[in-house]
RNA sequence: GGCGGCAUAGCCAAGUGGUAAGGCACGGGUCUGCAAAACCCUUAUCCCCCGGUUCGAAUCCGGGUGCCGCCUCCA
């Protein structure tokens, strides 16, 4: 077996072959910094964080690169609105997307080029573009020519006649065809702006990812990802302007993920209908929201609610619990001489179904379920009187092996019990061994209002928080 | 108008030719001093509807209905 992705391009599952053996070179569209992210926002890091710790896992080198968009229209505005400069909002955002994503277990890109930073580079790519022959100048302004590039429409499989009878010029354009779209924005007084040959001004929005992908990965990548309303314009545009520069193939695999929805419909900004990160993780625990996510197919919609989010919180905590049970019951275990190879075996076949599923375009909800029975499992021997070392650490060690591709931390940080409580343990114990069952419940049920839960098992007390 | 996706139990969700995974909720039981947790059992003769292909279809083909998305900034 081998990794087989689904390729939006050819609109099939494929084969996934990498330019150079044993790599990845891999480019995720990352957010313009002018808000903090949505849930929905939040889908693109999680799921294709996923994506590259499962080709870690398999043994790839993955060169991760995500980019901000930090100078833009929407950043400007922000910025006249609340009274600050482009670069001060960009850089607040840009700080709470990493504070926000790291909650929500996604790992660091290998690179995170901002737009500011690689403007030499646009400059130069436009510049070849208009020596090409596919780009023009018009008052400041450069324009890419969409119907110079013979491909155009290929990715998002629209055909240039439709796409032309529903495109239009806005008044004031100064574009040669309706689909034709900016590589560079002249500045209007009060921008932000780039002396370039042009005059001075700013890149448009497709061309950053574009030169940014060419700087850090190379002509062609394996790779390159991005929520599926990016398909068109943005990554088609990418294609359009990548592709008549080098002549060669842009990125060889697309991958889009689905939307998040509200009642059934785009969680979206201009929709008004989004729930920001930030504000949802002061109340909910940012792995459930992970999991949650990671429980059906990354292609298709999820729809967002604090009931199915319960749910998943409910199977989550059910899923650690098992965990930790597993690591409690290691320190009553002993060094039984039974039958290991046959439980090696069996465990081994779980890896093997994770690995399975994975390959088959990063089934995590199928990933999920194998967790699932796994759970059911350990549980299962668990209920045994007498346990094995060595068969608890197995089962340990196939847990982390699969949560931490799912970037799923399963041991819960437990701060110290304070002394008083841990007297009212053990106060409780001994009104249970001399059979004073009253004050045993009193003591249950005032640890509880505590959010303590006491549990009662053959190898003694154990608590959780609520 | 063009392109695309989806429709599976009360809810969520896998499954794309071989006879319905998994989770949540519900009910019954085991365990427990009682709980909790866990485990066991039960829950879709059937996968939106109609027709076709096939020994065999939720899965393929044709038609229909409903919902959603892209074609414009958007993850």
């Amino acid at each position: 077996m081998a990794i087989h992705l689904y390729n939006t391009l050819t609109r099939q599952k494929e084969l996934f072959k990498p330019i150079e053996e044993g790599k990845v070179r891999m480019y995720v569209c990352g957010p313009t910094v002018y808000n903090y992210i949505h849930i929905g926002n939040a889908r693109p890091p999680i799921v294709f964080d996923v994506v590259r710790r499962y080709f870690e896992y398999r043994g790839y080198e993955v060169n991760y690169v995500s980019n901000f968009t930090d100078v833009d229209d929407k950043i400007i505005k922000a910025a006249n609105e609340l009274g600050e400069t482009a670069p001060e909002i960009a850089n607040k955002f840009i700080a709470a997307y990493h504070e926000d994503v790291k909650a929500l277990g996604v790992m660091e890109a290998t690179c995170h080029p901002r737009v500011t930073e690689n403007i030499q580079e646009i400059i130069d790519f436009v510049s070849a573009l208009i020596e090409k022959g596919y780009a023009y100048e018009a008052e400041g302004d450069v324009y890419f020519k969409t119907r110079e590039f013979e491909g155009y429409g290929k990715l998002s499989h629209q055909s240039v006649d439709e796409l032309r009878s529903g495109a239009r010029i806005e008044v004031g354009e100064k574009k040669q065809n309706p689909l034709d779209f900016a590589l560079w924005k002249a500045a209007k007084p009060g921008e932000p702006y780039w002396e370039s040959p042009w005059g001075p001004g700013r890149p448009g929005w497709h061309i950053e990812c574009s030169a940014m992908a060419q700087k850090y990965l190379g002509d062609t990548i394996d790779i390159h990802a991005g929520g599926r309303d990016l398909a068109f314009p943005h990554h088609e545009n990418e294609v359009a302007q990548s592709e008549a520069l080098t002549g060669k193939t842009f990125a060889n695999y697309w991958l889009h993920n689905g939307y998040i929805n509200i009642n059934n419909e785009k969680m979206s900004k201009s929709l008004g209908n989004f729930v920001l990160v930030h504000d949802m993780i002061k109340n909910q625990d940012p792995e459930v929201i992970r999991f949650f996510m990671l429980s059906v197919h990354y292609r298709n919609p999820i729809n967002f609610s604090d009931e199915l989010l319960e749910s998943a919180k409910t199977g989550l905590e059910r899923i650690k619990a098992t965990f930790e049970n597993l690591h409690h019951r290691l320190a009553n275990s002993a060094d039984l001489s039974e039958d290991i190879d046959s439980w090696k075996e069996t465990l081994a076949n779980y890896k093997k179904r994770f690995i399975t599923e994975m390959d088959d375009d990063f089934n995590t909800a199928n990933a999920i379920s194998i967790l699932f029975e796994l759970t059911k499992e350990a549980n299962l021997y668990l209920q045994e009187p007498n346990s094995s070392k060595e068969i608890l650490e197995l089962f340990i060690q196939t847990f982390e092996e699969i949560a931490s591709v799912l970037g799923l931390d399963l041991m819960e940080e437990k701060e110290l019990l304070d002394g008083e409580i841990e007297q009212l343990i053990e106060e409780r114990n001994e009104a249970r061994k001399s059979r004073n069952f009253a004050r045993a419940d009193e003591i249950r049920d005032l640890l509880k209002e505590k959010n303590i839960i006491l549990e009662d098992t053959p190898q003694g007390v154990r608590w959780k928080r609520k």
